[in-house]
DNA sequence: ATAAAATACTACAACAAAGTAGCATATAAA
DNA sequence: TTTATATGCTACTTTGTTGTAGTATTTTAT
């Protein structure tokens, strides 16, 4: 699969929580209906927390709402705060061969490529998500 | 990075070698050439001359060439032998989720630009690669 | 035959990604 | 103020990918 696990289920929960966005989820019922791995779950929360799209309320009967509209929410968004955005848009060929001077053997193959796949991703928002999504939560 | 080292390697080494195609390239003055893991790159080597592009010449004055041409040798069957193309196919969202009869969160978005990278990537050959490469070997 | 120079194979080492465990901290209800 | 139920943090384990080492095998030149 291209993108990592980490990716995956941060855009599952995320779809998933949209689904109601204005409820406050609590990992654990986040775990109990989708099929994440329980901890590591928590610690991609943890993380998408300090973004500026979900928030983390402490304590009990805590857990996480977001702070901003899933209409306003991309992917793009979503990939740059748990794995860089760069992870997925860089050079096909390592370490920064391309550039206008010097281009990897694939440079111009993978240029249209990864255009489109940024565009999608910065385009397609939470909420533009749900309507294609046929999965069952 | 999208692709992995071994694809990475793979598509540099038979793109260096289709720069002369008819010449028998020894596993040295390719990894002398690039820049790539001497034994790791030997590896790779063994197993690309298992596909129906290249093959290998045992023992003294052996080495690897081409049994077919760069002109009709494309970067999906290279990724294919080395990968299996698959890995960079599949779903996004994990698992083979997606299937007319029930889609995962990105399958819509991520539909049209898994065809566009596959197009992509069967229909640029190595000496296609050649022509779009400023890269210096 | 023997030596030299090449590929083939197998096992191991290092590193990164994915997944697990346990304890610390925070907060609301009783 | 105590208890229950949340999240936060840190260290560890497992697994897969990348890279290394050493030996066996193949073939040509002498």
């Amino acid at each position: 699969m291209i993108f990592s696990k980490t990716t995956e289920y941060a855009i599952r929960i995320l779809t998933y929580m949209a689904t109601d966005y204005e409820k406050l989820y609590s990992a654990k019922s986040i775990v109990d209906k989708l099929n994440i791995p329980n901890k590591y779950m928590r610690r991609i929360m943890t993380n998408l927390s300090k973004s500026n799209f979900i928030m983390s309320i402490q304590g009990r009967d805590g857990g996480y709402k977001f702070i901003k509209s899933p209409d306003n929410i991309y992917l793009a968004e979503i990939i740059d705060s748990v794995d860089g955005i760069d992870k997925y848009m860089g050079c096909v060929l390592g370490f920064n061969e391309c550039s206008p001077k010097s281009t990897c053997a694939m440079h111009k193959s993978w240029t249209e490529t990864k255009e489109k796949l940024y565009n999608t991703l910065s385009k397609t928002s939470l909420s533009n998500l749900i309507k294609n999504t046929i999965d069952k939560f």
